[in-house]
DNA sequence: CTGTATCCGACACGATACTG
DNA sequence: CAGTATCGTGTCGGATACAG
């Protein structure tokens, strides 16, 4: 548990990050394509949105398929692996919602405090 | 959600830092003193655990008391706020425990299709 | 015992411009 | 359309030494 390289510590995996879990949640009710992604995420720079999209690819949580026609475009779809986060991800924003007001509060007399 | 000044993007609150999550772990217990907590957490520098204390202080989810007597001390403990926490944390730890292996394995089959 | 001071390197994030 | 290239910035984590 305490040993840095246990890879229990990587739990959090893809939620440590900024993007990741927004990205995941961008991909909940199906696939969508590069250009997709940009519209909610407007504020995240192609370098990064591509960074985040390869490293949950590289950890099997997403996948990436090469789509011909027209237009042509690339796919990025959850994969069952990816699935098994949403439950996580979840428990993050009821937390969130329950619970984060007392922590802004808290941070706020902290502020005031000094 | 997507509002990068969101405050439910703080959910994974002090977990998303290195060690804060751990630190609160060993306070589920019970209080304990800074030296105390320096033996499980042996591979983190002081100072870093000293920010780590003060941010998860700051955020209402621990306490620190100063404590006389001999030998005279400090006492960190968590707070119910700070307890609310676990079980996000024992989340964590079981999605870990069921998924890790697979996110293992795809990370090395993606590296060998490099 | 409980930190603070200082310095450092690594890396994540980001803006912008450009390409197959 | 779907990225890559380049450059810049700030913050986090860490090692070491020192202080109240």
């Amino acid at each position: 548990m305490f040993d840095p390289a246990c890879p229990s510590r990587l739990s959090p995996v893809r939620i440590g990050d900024k993007w990741g879990g927004l990205v995941l949640l961008c991909l909940e009710d199906g696939p969508r394509r590069f250009s997709e992604l940009r519209v909610p995420l407007a504020r995240v720079a192609p370098k990064v949105l591509t960074e985040t999209l390869r490293a949950l690819e590289r950890d099997g949580l997403i996948t990436r398929t090469i789509v011909g026609g027209s237009p042509p475009g690339v796919s990025y779809a959850v994969t069952p692996l990816g699935r098994t986060m949403f439950g996580f991800i979840a428990a993050c924003r009821e937390w969130a919602a329950e619970h984060l007001p007392a922590v802004l509060e808290a941070r706020s007399a902290y502020e005031t405090r000094l």
